[in-house]
DNA sequence: TATTGTTATACTCTATAACTATA
DNA sequence: TATAGTTATAGAGTATAACAATA
């Protein structure tokens, strides 16, 4: 067995990915707390929004967005009083709630993605090109155990 | 004047980076967590120790962790209490007190950091030559206005 | 017995406003 | 008059535990 410590890797080099990382999610975030704003949803609403591009239980948004499933309740409340969203009984398990978006809620969802997108920040400042590169090295990242 | 409505670039690729970021985040916020714990420090006390790298002014530290300077007051008193960082007046400006590493708070913030580094989720997972690669892409992102 | 969603509750993080000391 | 840091306080976001309905 050979005595490898260290992998060859560079911690130098994650560290300032890492670094760039924190940077580029912190204006991101910034830029998702301006943009919800205009939308009149607060960042979790609008996170919850994002992620129902298809019919979810109410237990996998909460794994989707990373929190307790008791805090999903609290979320799914307001944006089912604003009509954007229903909770429908699971026909298999009457136990499961699947969240679906309402027509108006399908809607708004897709102007408040491209108001999103449309500038992204820093994102919008890269090449077509570089575009894909990124997008292809984050999935090789992610995609591996 | 051209009619161009849309920039060449796709929204559709935006789309995916988005998202792809944030898993990847996601992932790194959960180990974050569990890395923290092992330290006994909170998320935010360990924010602020990796940011230390040189001294830096509260209000500095606050702008770097993006939250309002009257948050780092505590997350500081806690540091200090353990002896892992001081605050130093300025001597040009009385007015402002400099953070400053201490020996332990030194070598705990590098124990830190690279217990992070060496197991970041994902990032681990891309040779050296992707790693490269996607800082060069971020930094490039990051550069423009 | 285990699981989904809900409620009640407490805790953490964060921001706002008023204060001090310096400038 | 303006700025750096602190304090007190309130609000948002989150998790924990107990519960009802269903499996």
């Amino acid at each position: 067995m050979a005595i490898r410590v260290n992998k060859p890797r560079s911690l130098e080099t994650t560290g300032e990915i890492v670094d760039l990382l924190f940077e580029l999610v912190g204006r991101m975030r910034a830029h998702l707390e301006r943009t919800v704003e205009r939308f009149d949803l607060s960042p979790p609403q609008a996170l919850a929004l994002l992620q129902l591009d298809r019919p979810l239980p109410m237990r996998h948004l909460a794994q989707h967005l990373r929190c307790d499933a008791s805090n999903v309740t609290g979320i799914v409340d307001r944006l089912e009083a604003r009509g954007l969203v229903e909770r429908r009984v699971d026909r298999a398990d009457r136990r499961i709630k699947n969240l679906v978006l309402t027509r108006p809620g399908t809607v708004l969802r897709a102007r408040l993605r491209r108001s999103l997108l449309q500038d992204a920040p820093a994102l919008t400042s890269l090449s077509a090109k570089d575009q894909r590169a990124l997008r292809d090295l984050l999935t090789r990242a992610l995609a591996a155990p």
